[in-house]
DNA sequence: TGTACATCAGTGAACGCGCGTTCACTGATGTAC
DNA sequence: TGTACATCAGTGAACGCGCGTTCACTGATGTAC
């Protein structure tokens, strides 16, 4: 089954044309996001990612808006990564401050195995004003369930807005520690340092966590 | 008295050219500091940048090698306000506690007043390679310095540099909560929320600080 | 103190390059009969 | 199935602009006597 509908977005494309153009999208995103992981958001350029897709300069321009809207789709795809792999992670294990050390650690992982493409997500400056597509936000909050879940059993009596919020604090907290560190601000530390100091610190968020930390 | 043997850093210059030097350099930062606190890191010209100091556009690049080197100056004053701001609130309470709540409320306070010239000091990518200057570093060092303070009685069985380590990983915490928030990533909230959330936080790390994070 | 010469901070027009985006064109795909 | 015409995805040269940095020049400051 192919969801050709979904992306004829102006008029009706029939087979064969839809087709290519998923195609060409698809290239489009798979260079874009080869080209990020080289050489960073600041080395992206349209020329090198269409050259790398094999079309033309312009032919980008017939598939997204701009290059934001390319970065935008490479973020997304990012996202989906970044969440599989903390999912997979997570549930090796049942016990939920367990799983937040799971989370922390494969966050960690993460950053450190796409470096260029993770420092993307935040890098990239979405043009003031213009929201942040909905399909885009999804995909964000999605990540934020991922972390509130093993934060309900630690957290029962919170609801559900409030989990969000706590669980985006949690994250904003660790996402803090791993960034500062591998981007080398203030004092360095050696490497295998920034796991433990980092499995320190979740459990002594799980410490206060454990009855301390009522809403 | 006036330190102008430090800047002569070529050459003797002397008496009147020294002083001159030293206020184009003087006009430049702060032309700089307005510039970025109005339109952001990168609505950073160096034909705006001079022109507001009242100078031509070559000058720029007698006094500083490059863009980047000035808009590390901007940095440093930054990170000196930044710092006497911390200094200042914190030491309106004795606890070791209170402190921490209080930098912390600080922190935030000084992000919200001047989000853009605050952002910069993370934004900023210096070209890799080239290490940051040592009174660079030392400004970082300082903050942490002032984090570590507290610290020390929380921790009193940490070495220097565990606690300069562990000082680091508590900033980047509270950093991180922050930047994401105003930066309005993910899930959005309150205003009000954000502080009280920040507050709650520091009070679980504290919580768990109490005997129950050996270094 | 005054004069002649030397230095060099400061000038700003011009250089040079990078790069996102456009648009007149063309050839592959689709439609009508 | 085949032919004639219509559409429009894709092309890539050219546009346009922004902007950091340079460099030949000049006038204010400093030095020598």
């Amino acid at each position: 089954m192919n969801d050709v509908q979904e992306f004829a977005t102006e008029g009706l494309m029939t087979g064969k044309r839809a087709d290519k153009r998923e195609d060409l999208k698809a290239r489009l995103v798979a260079a874009a996001c080869s080209r990020i992981e080289n050489s960073g958001l600041a080395g992206l350029r349209a020329r090198d990612v269409t050259a790398d897709a094999g079309c033309a300069l312009g032919a980008l321009y017939t598939v997204f808006e701009d290059l934001d809207a390319l970065i935008l789709e490479v973020g997304s795809v990012t996202l989906q990564d970044l969440e599989r792999s903390l999912h997979e992670r997570m549930t090796t294990v049942s016990d939920s401050g367990d799983r937040m050390q799971m989370l922390g650690a494969a966050y960690l992982a993460f950053a450190r195995a796409r470096p260029k493409l993770w420092r993307a997500l935040f890098e990239h400056q979405w043009p003031e004003g213009k929201p942040l597509p909905d399909w885009y936000m999804e995909r964000q909050i999605g990540l934020l369930r991922l972390i509130a879940q093993p934060l309900t059993d630690l957290q029962p009596d919170l609801s559900q807005p409030e989990l969000m919020v706590r669980a985006r604090t949690l994250f904003a907290a660790v996402h803090g520690i791993v960034s500062i560190s591998l981007e080398n601000r203030f004092v360095g530390i050696p490497v295998e340092t920034l796991d433990h100091e980092l499995e320190r610190f979740i459990g002594l968020l799980l410490t206060g966590l454990n009855g301390n930390f009522k809403g």
